[in-house]
DNA sequence: AGCACGCCGACT
DNA sequence: GTCGGCGTGCTC
């Protein structure tokens, strides 16, 4: 017997089968998408079983040393969403398998994840007057009982039990154990309203794959979700549910635990990969019914698939930003297309790629548009930070401290938005104008307060913060840009006598600490939630009545087509924390752009008006959705051969692909990263059938080539 | 990817 | 004379 084995190593020139000998003894052991232990030039490799055949065009073949696994980790349905991964993507193939896998199951000669095992105690019959009244004292605790786990037993000394094991009396067994535990929550079923009702019935009947249910923040988007997942069930169908890792938030998860109880498995970065694999067991071994997670869970093994759901549709978080570059949402049609199953995208801010397609019927558009219980959507002011500025105390304007003080008399809670995408705090010397960068990334360095250092976001470079500035040699190193810190400080001088929490990267890196932060502000332990980006989303605290943005136009000035799509969508998200209890909220926008669209309909709340204004941008600038994009990335530790190799590139583009804008090669936004030099080109098409043909042939090129490197990022979320 | 092989400069 | 720098090429 010979197997075709794919090589754990993700390089494009490995990225094909090996063929290897079976020792007859480990013949009963193959099955196609099982891992193997392989010889491998001078190393030994783990690699995947993807080919089963009686010859080999190669003659001195090796045999594998060892099969892995007992059971199959790529399934008949993974193995082909690898391959359609791999069409899709033009990544390699290994890293397509690798990457629909958590870490204990991937192909890896480290990174070993076992199963872990519990000691469990049976009684066997013995003979009760060979025994002292010490060990009887122990059979005791078998009364009523089958079995007693080791952590039962906890006060019993281990010699004890090993002298009734040794003796026969006790038996010992090893059951598998879960390393992570559910909360026990008690059961709880909202009815849903009128409108949620609608929604859910429009969906079921309908005979398109895919819905959008666009529905306005507080209107209840996850009690549709979860009427779904049941009914689904009902018919002994499962599902899987999607959601930005921010916003995989403990009260979410809490909500989904009401309903459904322990039939959950979670999937998310902040589980241990100990925990993730366990996780992933209870799936494979078909002990779930419904999945959680952030982009990846979109591969979860799950057999009887009903229903994918895709929770704030229009985060960017869907699409992974390195090799594969697949986008979760592609992923999960084409899973709902082959078992013939449903996907429903929600969202109150769609993509307008999303909200276009249910326009022209391509999906089935649903509108939520009420707030549960009739709440009122939020009143939203915008202040003019122009006139405001002789009158502002640092970044507060006087109406957002005079809103502040006035719930910090009520008793209710405020939520701080700072927007600080591509605004993060660097140094500058005041005297001459030099900002801190990185020597080995054309991107200015971070400054960390709490830390006092200096760091490159891109390669992890750390310096000493000094103020003598380098160039110049003055005293003169400020930091200038804001961060969640400088606004603390801020916060604390205008309002003494109110408490903050921070919430951002710094706060959150440690386990739990997120959760930590949510429960505390909940409890009302803190009056002011200051953060970045992860306390506008998916958050509910019914005593929030003040929402304020310290600066809604940054995430504006960003080079990116997006950016008045994500200004709408951030502004519009954060909004709709404030006024969800029995209070109405009031939103305070400060922005130095108070005539821009993206924030003026933000403040109406009106999406439909922020969608046509955005498309005739669109249109005019050929962009999504009224043209495709792809983004070539070409790139050389040898800066003049990238240059040289980007215009081939740009060659054979403009010779085969006739009916597409060829943009480039430019240098890219970041034209240095660790020493290496990146080109990029863009393609803008909207009817190009070779293109994929001719791309993969370029990628194909490239990987025979040593000291450049192509990739191609299909629909890319950033330029 | 990572290891062996191979071919040129500064040391006991 | 040799140790070791890292460029090149191969892995069933």
């Amino acid at each position: 017997m010979i197997i075709g084995v794919l090589i754990e190593i993700t390089n494009k020139s490995v990225d094909k089968f090996f063929d290897y000998k079976v020792p007859v003894n480990l013949i009963s052991k193959i099955n196609i998408g099982k891992r193997v232990k392989v010889p491998f030039a001078s190393r030994i490799l783990v690699g995947f079983i993807l080919e089963i055949k009686k010859n080999s065009s190669f003659d001195n073949l090796k045999e594998i040393i060892d099969v892995i696994d007992d059971e199959v980790i790529l399934n008949a349905e993974l193995l082909s969403l690898g391959k359609y991964l791999h069409d899709k993507t033009l990544a390699s193939l290994i890293s397509c398998y690798q990457v629909m896998l958590p870490k204990g199951y991937k192909a890896s000669i480290k990174n070993k994840i076992n199963i872990k095992y519990k000691k469990v105690y049976y009684l066997n019959d013995y003979d009760s007057c060979k025994l002292n009244s010490r060990q009887k004292e122990i059979l005791n605790l078998f009364k009523d009982k089958e079995k007693l786990t080791e952590d039962d037993l906890e006060d019993i000394s281990k010699a004890r039990l090993n002298t009734l094991v040794k003796n026969n009396i006790l038996r010992v067994e090893f059951e598998e154990v879960y390393r992570f535990a559910y909360d026990n929550v008690e059961k709880k079923i909202r009815k849903l309203t009128a409108d949620q009702e609608r929604c859910v019935n429009n969906i079921l009947n309908t005979d398109k794959t895919v819905s959008l249910l666009h529905g306005i923040t507080g209107s209840g988007k996850t009690e549709v979700y979860m009427e779904l997942i049941a009914r689904y069930l009902a018919k002994g169908l499962k599902s899987i549910v999607l959601v930005p890792e921010i916003s995989l938030t403990p009260q979410l998860i809490k909500r989904f635990e009401e309903r459904f109880g322990k039939k959950l498995a979670l999937l998310h970065s902040a589980l241990s990969e100990g925990e993730k694999y366990d996780e992933y067991r209870r799936i494979v071994k078909g002990e779930v019914d419904i999945v959680i997670g952030a982009r990846s869970a979109v591969f979860a093994p799950i057999s009887n698939l009903g229903l994918i759901i895709i929770d704030e549709c229009h985060s960017d978080s869907y699409k992974q930003d390195n090799n594969p570059r697949y986008n979760a949402k592609d992923v999960a049609i084409k899973r709902a297309e082959d078992n013939n199953a449903k996907v429903v995208l929600g969202s109150a801010t769609p993509m307008l790629e999303e909200y276009a397609r249910g326009l022209k019927k391509v999906y089935n558009l649903v509108h939520l548009d009420k707030r549960v219980n009739g709440k009122k959507m939020p009143n939203i002011a915008i202040v003019d930070m122009n006139k405001e500025i002789n009158k502002a105390k640092g970044h507060f304007s006087l109406p957002l401290i005079n809103e502040i003080n006035r719930v910090l008399e009520n008793k209710e809670q405020v939520i701080l938005l700072l927007n600080r995408r591509g605004y993060s705090s660097f140094v500058t010397c005041s005297n001459c104008g030099e900002a801190i960068k990185c020597p080995n990334c054309d991107i200015t360095l971070t400054y960390h307060k709490s830390s006092n250092i200096l760091r490159c976001h891109y390669c992890g470079y750390a310096i000493n913060y000094v103020v003598t500035c380098p160039k110049c040699h003055e005293d003169s190193l400020k930091d200038l840009g804001v961060g969640t810190e400088k606004i603390e400080e801020e916060l604390n001088n205008l309002f003494p006598f109110s408490k903050v929490i921070r919430m951002d990267v710094d706060t959150t890196n440690k386990k739990g600490s997120h959760k930590k932060i949510i429960d505390s502000f909940s409890k009302g332990e803190a009056d002011i939630l200051l953060g970045t980006q992860m306390v506008a989303k998916g958050l509910d605290f019914p005593n929030v009545t003040l929402v304020g943005v310290i600066n809604a136009d940054t995430s504006l000035l960003l080079p990116d087509f997006r950016s008045s799509e994500k200004t709408f969508a951030l502004l519009n998200q954060v909004a709709g924390r404030a006024g969800r209890g029995e209070k109405e909220g009031k939103v305070v926008f400060q922005t130095y752009n108070a005539d821009n669209y993206a924030i003026y309909y933000a403040k109406e709340n009106d999406y439909i008006s922020f969608y046509k204004e955005e498309m005739k941008v669109r249109k005019l600038m050929k962009y999504p959705p009224y043209y495709y994009l792809v983004s070539l990335n070409i790139y050389s530790k040898d800066k003049n051969l990238a240059l040289i190799e980007s215009k081939k590139c740009e060659r054979v583009c403009f010779k085969y692909l006739d009916k597409t804008i060829i943009l480039g090669p430019s240098p890219s936004s970041i034209f240095k990263i660790q020493n290496i030099y990146h080109y990029q080109i863009i393609l803008k098409y909207q009817y190009q059938d070779n293109i994929y043909k001719i791309l993969e042939k370029l990628v194909n090129y490239y990987a025979t080539i040593n000291k450049v490197n192509l990739e191609v990022d299909f629909n890319p979320i950033y330029l």
